[in-house]
DNA sequence: CTCTGTAGGCGTACGTTGTACATCTACGTC
DNA sequence: GACGTAGATGTACAACGTACGCCTACAGAG
């Protein structure tokens, strides 16, 4: 008998996603996303709790068009490529980088993700702490790269300011920050991901 | 001929730590920390900009009393005592993870700490690409393992929820989960940082 | 000791945020 | 066509960061 529902969870997440995308995090209000949709501030709060649930949800969105399948082949290929595919979603929306470090345990499609990346290092044999152990190393590291990408980018104006640091005080620093405008995000991602593979093999 | 000023930026800093160690990052606010120090609220800005800035200088704080000495022998020790002291420093005040995140990048006192890593792995042969790469897969991993300790400790309530998924849908998310309750923070820390290590070798 | 210029300290006020509360409204069902 | 229910909304408030301008305390000159 009640009013049928004018919005869906996943049409607010898309919506805040959309505003984020075009406005950067900062602009991430209940009122904005209220607005991106049309309605008043306070119809949100009939589908999430509160702004926490809404960040979720947008987390949940952003990772919940990550493909879980796997290729045969080597455990070491398989786990690189659930980890590029983690990566190439967020950096779609680079903006959301803060939002999945604070709420992946709170998301579903992250609870899958973990699930698929077990299974893999199962497979490879992996077991009992072992398995732990590597399964939060690999999560460690995608974590810190996409952040010291988000904040940090070596291509950036923080890399730029260290490479024109005093060479008397900083002498490796200004020098390796030189060096490092050269690398890009994928080698940087990359070639950790094949340093911390070659560690657990 | 002015009047002499009233507060330090270092004990702003210690105060704002002060409020953050006690009732947690959501309480730090312009009005507290003056009001910790017995001050009004506008006065701060006749010391920091903006409340940034603020947070830059906890950053620096906890980061100013990191011991950047290295004892000598094999490089993958060195790396690990520098590693160490700085969880150490952050886990001493758990609740700067996120600023810690935001803030390193502009903040004197990680510049020293840098360029102390780089100077060890330049002792370590690393050179060129080579040492950015070393570098910055390190940092990586030591940012993702404080922020994965701070979001979703392994002794946690999320780890706890995970080991009760129902074993259908998620068969190996939820045995892993039980094991990971007794690895302890220290371990994780540590084994996760051999296999990088190791990686690196 | 008095005077004064300067910069620090502070009171007030404004715009923005999240959200509690009460009210209004539109629709499936009878 | 009437009704009850739950969704949609308007209003309001506390807390936040901070712009602005006034007041005040002190070092140095006289």
């Amino acid at each position: 008998m009640p009013r049928p529902r004018s919005l869906t969870r996943p049409g607010i997440a898309a919506a805040a996603l959309a505003v984020i995308d075009r406005a950067g995090l900062a602009a991430l209000t209940m009122r904005s996303v209220a607005g991106e949709l049309g309605v008043a501030t306070m119809s949100l709060y009939r589908y999430v709790a509160d702004r926490e649930e809404l960040e979720a949800l947008v987390v949940e969105h952003v990772l919940a068009g990550v493909d879980l399948s796997v290729p045969p082949g080597d455990w070491r290929d398989q786990v690189t490529v659930l980890l590029e595919r983690v990566r190439e979603a967020v950096c779609e929306h680079r903006h959301v980088v803060p939002l999945l470090v604070r709420h992946r345990h709170a998301v579903p499609a992250s609870l899958s993700w973990i699930e698929a990346m077990l299974t893999v290092l199962d497979g490879a044999g992996f077991t009992g702490r072992r398995r732990v152990l590597a399964q939060r190393t690999l999560v460690s590291f995608v974590i810190g790269v996409l952040q010291n990408e988000y904040h940090g980018p070596l291509a950036g104006a923080g890399t730029a300011a260290m490479a024109e640091l005093s060479t008397a005080d900083f002498p490796l620093l200004a020098e390796t920050a030189a060096q490092a405008r050269g690398v890009s995000a994928e080698e940087e991602f990359h070639e950790g991901l094949r340093i911390v593979l070659r560690g657990l093999g």
